[in-house]
DNA sequence: CTACATATGCTCGCATTGAGCATTAAATGG
DNA sequence: CCATTTAATGCTCAATGCGAGCATATGTAG
């Protein structure tokens, strides 16, 4: 099938230009740093929060806990994270995962031989509430604080109808640059898809894509720091969601749309439970990351069907009516099950 | 909820560790490349390949297509990559997506003040076999020629029984090292759960683990390359698949994983596939993808029920049996689905 | 013409899942 | 102490999804 006559060799240059053996290759590239930032997710009192940090003085932005990548210190992207959050925040992260490397972080950013280049590692951490008594500094936000479009809390955001959609509608008619690459999606359909207008369905995992689609149409104050073209094109805009340094808000949108695909096929909630918890407990926090839609009965049915909890024995009382049964995570689950996670339905509303 | 009066300083110096104004930021940062590297993927007569690189001389190794990213010009992660791609293989690159972000490439590397720290950033590209025609360099391969243990077409591979169970379970049973952290699954159950004994199912995703797991235990070739310790303490072993360089074999076996799982919840088997094809011909290339394990109508069933398709008014008649309807992709259920996929289940054998 | 290989249509039964009804058990206010 | 309120919990039912298999259609190879 793939017959080795199909074998042919690199020309020899092209091969040293991606494998530099010697130092010359030092000087064709420039100076890059590896930025390592941490959104570190908890659920309080039914409210899901990030970790930030704050600068003082005027046009304070809240950043994400973040530091350098040190070969010389750090083995490993993640051990460098867990590092700097430890020295920033002290708190000792429990559950990391890696997001998505962002190349263009300070996204216009002009290339510049004095300053290096600094690309940003986005990781994810989950943390339970009970650690949260552990931070020294830095302080706990609501997610919604910076994407207040994604809180179906209370139903469909006043937000979205009020400020968003008619601008992205405005913005998707709009002459085309024609420095725009071809887009296999009209600016029409995207719009339409990541903010469920003309009766497409709203995906909670979509935040990226809706932030980005929100920075393109220079509507998020990100884009008109970064002096993006069609930022500039609007008369003074609403702030929608607090802005934050950097890519940092990018990075986030990107931590939430994970933690929602994700609690659907690993068990990833409990990093966010204490040790017991009730059955309701868990749908209350499941349903602070995605949204409220959840039926009690089937629910439990689901939760208690694929053994993911088991009971403590224990009763807790003072839930307001009758009595429920303690549960704590099962962690035999992931030995028996491929993916195991709370598995509701997508498209919900 | 979240009082403001929760929010806290951090320290001075701190912040200005992580968030250098200066140059005198530059010296504490050692010099750190960025390796951009592309698992480019198509399938040719039922066979998933891989386009690889290959130096000549003794001890040859495959390579991935790749070359370091260069901030003046590069303006991304993704142009930069297709730019190597394009010089060295020819090929102008469709869909690309980001795999992962590897910190710790010659994993065992000392650091070095002459040469700088690479990290690789990996990526996943799908092409059709038509494209193949326009590769200049490089050879595709089958990417079970890396991974014989991820070909189920023919049943339960050999060599799991043969080779690689035997010596995982001898490694399981090894005194731990001290030096190993805290794990929150045994060797034992890593495993049982990765290659699917003792009545575990075989999960067709998890490719990466695998070859962790095959890695720690110094079972792979690049574990001897990198001088872990567990490979040294061996007898000579089997060649388990093809090393790859630095650390390419990983970055594959990412893309593997990526791939398999990607098909089944978003429409990218189409990037695999021509223009026009038979639905026979589409489960033909999702089972060399995911493996063997499809019921002929039940596919139609879904791939039509669904959507993904629609017939282009033509016929096949060279099947080989009755001439077959064609059909294309189509493109609408992007707008109408938030998840279109070949939802084939996972955990089958 | 016949055997064969594939394409395609259809049915059946089980498992999953959405939705709702009914009952139980504590806390609370009179 | 009792009635009311608020949850927790048990159960049913219908719609749907999905695995499996039967049956038929229509080419090609010999």
């Amino acid at each position: 099938m793939v017959s080795d006559a199909n074998v042919r060799r690199i020309p020899r240059e092209s091969l040293e230009r991606h494998h530099p053996k010697g130092t010359a290759m030092r000087q064709e590239a420039p100076a890059v740093e590896i930025g390592l930032n941490a959104a570190i997710v908890a659920v309080l009192d039914n409210e899901p929060v990030v970790l930030v940090v704050r600068e003082d003085g005027n046009g304070a932005q809240d950043s994400l806990p973040s530091g350098p990548f040190s070969p010389l210190k750090h083995r490993t992207f993640e051990g460098g994270l867990r590092t700097w959050v430890s020295d920033q925040t002290g708190i000792e992260l429990g559950y990391v995962e890696q997001l998505y490397s962002f190349g263009d972080r300070g996204r216009h950013a002009q290339p510049d031989d004095e300053m290096p280049h600094v690309v940003s590692v986005g990781y994810l951490a989950l943390t339970d509430a009970g650690q949260i008594e552990d931070s020294q500094r830095g302080s706990w936000r609501s997610w919604y604080h910076y994407f207040p479009w994604e809180d179906w809390r209370k139903g469909r955001p006043a937000i979205l109808e009020a400020e968003i959609i008619p601008r992205l509608r405005e913005w998707a008619e709009r002459p085309q640059q024609t420095a725009e690459p071809a887009r296999p999606i009209a600016r029409q359909d995207r719009v339409r898809m990541c903010f469920a207008i003309d009766g497409a369905a709203w995906d909670e995992e979509k935040v990226l894509d809706r932030y980005e689609l929100l920075y393109e149409a220079g509507l998020v104050e990100e884009a008109r720091r970064d002096g993006r073209e069609a930022a500039l094109a609007w008369a003074p805009t609403p702030r929608l969601g607090a802005m934050m340094r950097f890519d940092h808000r990018r990075i986030l949108a990107t931590a939430i749309g994970r933690t929602r695909a994700k609690i659907k096929y690993r068990p990833v909630i409990f990093e966010l439970m204490p040790p017991e918890f009730t059955l309701f407990e868990l749908q209350r926090t499941v349903e602070a990351i995605l949204g409220p839609h959840l039926h009690k009965q089937n629910f439990r049915r689901l939760v208690e069907g694929a053994g993911l909890v088991e009971p403590t024995g224990e009763m807790k009382t003072r839930t307001g009516g009758r009595p429920a049964k303690l549960y704590r995570f099962r962690k035999e689950v992931l030995l028996e099950r491929p993916a195991p996670g709370v598995r509701v339905k997508p498209g919900r509303v």
